[in-house]
DNA sequence: CTTCTTTTTTACCATAGGGTAATTTTTGGC
DNA sequence: GCCAAAAATTACCCTATGGTAAAAAAGAAG
């Protein structure tokens, strides 16, 4: 989470870009605007040129969920609605000044059947997304909330800068009141 | 998890392994197996043909925490030593007789270069596992144990005769105390 | 600077699930 | 079928975290 994947590079999409003809886009989103809502079919793989990004979902209630933050030169996407059609269930949520590059289905396979240095770092991307998400399990099952903060905290420092406690809290899996009492305690 | 992955199929690796002069080898296990070990290296992309695979991991006080189940016709390794070349922390368990076809890092690669249609179905599969393990994440973030055991039981009821209560409990996240607790409850 | 809104903290009680230990049930080997 | 070992259940008390509500602090807007 919020680490770069050194091996997808912007250079090399943007280099595919012109070669291909591709004609991708790219888009501007203020701090605070929401670019993709529960219900609306997310068509884009987006790569963070810039910015950071919170995604969400909302549980029965209505509270917000925080399952992810990205950060510039990584790559987002609703995955049951990009790649199964299924109906999406994610906001994605600027939480800084983001710049994006937009790519659709057909553009990610015209590039990953063009490449296969790209194809690779394609497959080294999920391969990698799919590990942080095998460990964040792990960690749920093995550490108290206490050990995870402290441990996204020495991980990723400048999450604090850009998240609210409360985003942080649900995305360590409690409240923001557990979280509270768990800062105090240190 | 326990779920076939269709479009990576045993008939086609056993067809490119004629083709491509791969000599794939195969292995036999017997009903309780221990055929990857903490610290072992893990040196292959394991298909079960066959079979019923545990796969768990020792948390700090030693105890035994249930990371996945594999079923016929679907795959597994140890994402941190194959990928990454890192220290390997899981353990491989046949909870039944199992037939294994073994893929080493060069035969992947030499499959999956050379056709492109497993090279999708490769990155379908990593997608696909990855879906799987974030619904698992919202899963805990928004569901109780119980709520996770009755799904459980609704989507995978051969598990329940396949793997311990116990193995289940620690995949579920709790302790078989407290499963035994919500069993009753129902 | 002041005011309004949002975020964070605090406090208090409630509860899901954990830890220990003992008991019962099931399983597997002979 | 009998016995030993393993698995599952039960019971007890304990603790981490949740829920509600209110107060305090921080941030945004005029």
């Amino acid at each position: 989470m919020m680490k770069s994947y050194p091996y997808f590079r912007a250079e090399d999409l943007l280099q595919w870009n012109i070669n291909l003809r591709l004609d991708l886009s790219t888009d501007f989103k203020k701090r605070g605007d929401l670019f993709l809502e529960e219900g609306q079919h997310c068509d884009h793989f987006y790569y963070i040129l810039k910015g950071f990004v919170r995604v969400y979902y909302l549980d029965l209630e209505g509270k917000e969920i925080t399952h992810w933050f990205s950060a510039t030169d990584s790559m987002i996407t609703s995955p049951f609605s990009f790649f199964k059609k299924e109906k999406n269930i994610l906001y994605f949520e600027a939480l800084e000044d983001t710049e994006l590059l937009l790519l659709t289905h057909n553009q990610l396979d015209a590039i990953l059947s063009q490449s296969q240095s790209t194809e690779k770092a394609y497959r080294n991307l999920l391969a990698e997304f799919a590990m942080i998400l095998s460990r964040r399990i792990m960690s749920i099952h093995t550490e108290t909330a206490e050990e995870r903060y402290l441990k996204l905290i020495k991980e990723h420092p400048l999450l604090f800068q850009k998240a609210k406690l409360t985003h942080i809290a649900s995305f360590l899996g409690i409240t923001p009141q557990s979280l509270s009492r768990i800062r105090k305690n240190i």
